[in-house]
DNA sequence: ACCTGGTCCCGGGCTCGGTTTT
DNA sequence: AAAACCGAGCCCGGGACCAGGT
């Protein structure tokens, strides 16, 4: 965080209002170009990638961890970082060398948004090539041919796959041998949360990610709420009781703050108040989905669940009543039938669960309500403010 | 037996670049 | 050069069928 990003943050804020400075330096679902908390983690990763610095392939690598433990913060910065020194510039200055070696590319994909072969493909040329890459109308083979074109020519390519192996996401066997069918000159780097041993590939390296500690958690929380929300909006007392609530999760500590956040701006308070942090922790289930998961979907569906979340306690009883009650609402176009079908999707994807109620008047199968698993009070405020 | 909730699957149509025809 | 057409992925709608309850 430099002195440049903290004045450009406060340009175009209006001081006397409400608690939050900045969104994105609370929110869970982006990261910092310069995470905290995780040095040992950053210098391991870079160790393993040492043979880019010398112009060789690095290892292709899976990165393991639970959620929120900063698989996707370290590699998305680290990344992020990489990709401005990769390429087709001679980059390092050494008199031991010959020639100076040129560094691969580095592209960071999240395969929530490329979940098919077509969008990995699209994505990765997209990031490598300097020409645009069509959306559509264009075949998946031709997308092939033209990315290994683009890495014959030009370097080598590490490419993280974030978010491999969810319910909406390709495992990692799948995405590594999409990969491999273009040109073994994409060296895959998964992210994953499954222990190594419990998927189908054998990466050279593999790096794993633990909850981070208290200590940890408190530093990372201090240092994105210092950034995103005024001085003082939280205690230090607050900070260690939601860094303990969330147990080493940090999507889930930001996630309650950003809520909190939220809630006393909308109460008209400067400061986060207990009763804010306790909405805050309240919009935030355990266990809890990521949000990234919900950002990810397509807009209808995100529509959908906006609609949900705002529906009274009595509509959301069943599927079928907050299916009726959904589809009549104007703002969702989406037939019945398949409102109702996306509910049932989105429960056995696990962004909601289905609780069967106790009926008494009963014929035929109990229905069940649906409770979502993932930050209702943030994901209402996002979709509000989209 | 009967009823309602829940799962699964696939045809068809939409959107939008690319390609061919006019 | 403009217009018509084609074909790619993706989304929607809905129906067939299975599960779990009285």
């Amino acid at each position: 965080m430099n002195i440049d990003d903290r004045i450009e943050r406060r340009l175009g804020y209006d001081a006397s209002a409400g608690v939050v400075v900045d969104p994105d330096a609370v929110s869970p679902v982006t990261h910092p170009p310069s995470p905290t908390g995780r040095g040992p983690d950053l210098e391991r990763l870079l160790d393993v990638l040492d043979p880019a610095f010398a112009g060789a392939l690095p290892p292709s690598i899976y990165v393991h961890g639970p959620k929120g433990s900063g698989k996707s913060a370290i590699i998305s910065a680290l990344f992020g970082r990489l990709s401005t020194y990769g390429g087709r510039r001679q980059s390092i200055q050494t008199s031991t060398r010959a020639v100076d070696p040129t560094l691969p590319e580095f592209v960071h994909v999240d395969t929530r948004r490329a979940a098919t072969r077509f969008r990995l493909y699209h994505d990765t040329l997209a990031a490598v090539s300097d020409e645009r890459v069509p959306d559509h109308g264009i075949g998946t083979a031709d997308l092939a041919a033209e990315l290994e074109a683009t890495v014959r020519t030009g370097t080598d390519v590490v490419v993280a796959l974030d978010h491999a192996n969810e319910p909406e996401t390709p495992d990692v066997p799948t995405l590594v041998e999409w990969l491999s069918d273009v040109t073994d000159r994409l060296v895959p780097v998964c992210l994953g949360r499954e222990p190594p041993d419990s998927i189908d590939w054998r990466p050279e390296v593999t790096i794993g990610f633990d909850r981070y500690r208290h200590h940890v958690l408190v530093e990372v929380l201090t240092t994105r709420t210092s950034a995103g929300l005024v001085r003082n909006a939280l205690t230090h007392e607050q900070i260690r009781d939601v860094s303990e609530w969330a147990a080493g999760d940090a999507h889930d500590a930001l996630a309650a703050i950003t809520g909190a956040a939220w809630h006393a701006e909308r109460a008209g308070a400067t400061t986060i108040r207990p009763a804010d942090l306790d909405a805050g922790i309240a919009g935030v289930p355990k266990p809890c989905v990521s949000l990234g998961r919900v950002l990810a979907l397509s807009d209808s569906r995100q529509r959908l669940l906006y609609e949900l979340v705002s529906l009274s306690e009595a509509d959301r009883e069943s599927v079928n009543a907050a299916t009726e009650a959904i589809a009549s609402t104007g703002d969702v176009d989406l037939s019945a039938s398949t409102v109702r079908r996306v509910l049932y999707e989105l429960a056995d994807a696990g962004l909601l669960d289905r609780v069967t109620v106790e009926r008494s008047d009963g014929k035929g199968r109990p229905p069940s309500r649906l409770v979502p698993r993932f930050p209702t009070l943030v994901f209402k405020e996002l979709f509000e403010r989209r």
